[in-house]
DNA sequence: CTGTTTCTTGCATGAATAGGCAAAACATGC
DNA sequence: GCATGTTTTGCCTATTCATGCAAGAAACAG
């Protein structure tokens, strides 16, 4: 294994988990625990990460976002459901991808060697994308609304405007079949809906306490979700009746 | 077998997997491994692969190195300019912060107590904005450059010829009495430009390496310079050049 | 404070590499 | 055909590089 090979894989790590131990990575590389330290020290004297006692943990100005994500609620869900999702993802699309935390983790499970372009506007969704290479990554500006951890507001309604996507990876809602996707708040709701209007389709990546829940601001019926990404244990009732208004069901 | 078919081969197999090892290619192609080393040199020279100890590498976009790079450099001054930096604020202000490693420290410097209005165009510096609650954050949206770690293009121009600020913080720049200030790319200079245009004052806090120093992209000239934070060591010849063109000299 | 884990540093070893050299393959002109 | 010059290739040698090991230092946990 050369050397580099390593580099980029605890580059990858750092990037998803946000943290990497010294231990593991050697028995995961086959090399023995020095030459791992030595890779996160120079790794560390290039700035790509913070040496820590163990290990080390992700240094960009990112860190605190990924870190604190880390430590929220149902993170191995939101990860097992981002990976099923990104599989529904062609390289060359072009892509809007709004706010929540579950977006986060399926930004973050996007593979490096894919070539897309997205846009959003969403700031960890927007920094967790900021070092894939191959994709082209579009901020939709605006009123920073840190509750939500996006813009809103008409600067954002104006640059989604002037887009169009393949898919619009929709986030942070409550899901019903009967009253369709809704969101929180009022500025948001606008943002969705303009994405939701500019894309071909929608793909919306829930745990199951989000399911059979609604907001009061309504954004799309249930028949404009083209794909929905669920646990293995969400209740096969609900999703019928998603399923017969038109959507795909993807199992993580 | 032609050199030029090897080398054909070589690419391809960098472009599938990213990597390719000197023994491996040697037994395949049935030379030896000087043969290869040989073509691997050629094609390192003509920027097609990155040369690694064992074989070579897909050659780096550039994208990863940059930003990261930089972050890990001179950080203490940078945090010690920040400080220096942030004792300019009056609370209530309206700010403009562009990019910039040394702008993102000064962000990470401003205290949680102090009320703001900042906009920019530099996600290090909107993440780090992020969870201040009494900071109105506006993110200027646009095309997203890695290099820069700033949004830029006529989306970014359009935001901020929508706003005015008391302080514009300009980062990451070349600085000379004589050209004034100079940006290394033609889309951030226009985005500089603006923001200067629209605020009352130009604040710019540089390490020693930055003063006399000339890019090629004009942003304005040094008498729009209203406050300079310099390191302590800065040679005293080049601060009297702008002082007398109206700057305020400010040791960190 | 004590023991354990992790980290750094120096060193030895083997693998990978660059440069020099000569033979072979190839092209070119007569 | 033959002679000449160029390019490519493999081999040899000195050097550089990556790695693991050992010893001492530092960080951590109890």
């Amino acid at each position: 294994m050369l050397t580099e090979e390593r580099h980029q894989l605890i580059r990858d790590q750092l990037a998803a988990d946000g943290k990497v131990l010294a231990g593991e990575l050697a028995s995961r590389f086959g090399v023995s625990e020095d030459t791992v330290r030595r890779d996160l020290r120079e790794l560390a004297k290039a700035g790509q990460l913070r040496r820590v006692y163990g290990g080390a943990v992700a240094s960009a100005p990112f860190a605190a976002a990924t870190l604190s994500q880390r430590s929220g609620h149902a993170v191995e869900e939101k990860t097992r459901l981002a990976k099923a999702a990104v599989g529904l993802l062609v390289a060359g699309q072009s892509l809007f991808i709004d706010g929540g935390t579950t977006n986060e983790a399926i930004a973050r499970a996007i593979p490096r060697d894919m070539e897309l372009t997205i846009a959003t506007n969403s700031l960890g969704v927007a920094s967790a994308l900021a070092d894939r290479p191959l994709v082209e990554l579009i901020v939709l500006g605006g009123r920073y609304v840190p509750e939500l951890g996006t813009c809103v507001g008409a600067d954002t309604l104006a640059a989604v405007a002037q887009l169009g996507a393949d898919l619009f990876f929709l986030g942070s809602c409550g899901l019903d079949a009967a009253r369709g996707v809704t969101a929180f708040d009022s500025a948001e709701a606008e943002v969705k809906r303009a994405m939701a209007k500019n894309s071909a389709g929608i793909v919306i990546a829930v745990t199951n306490d989000k399911l059979a829940t609604a907001a009061p601001y309504r954004v799309a019926g249930a028949d404009a979700i083209r794909h929905l990404v669920v646990e293995k244990t969400a209740p096969a009732a609900t999703l019928a009746d998603f399923q017969s208004q038109g959507a795909q069901i993807h199992f993580a």
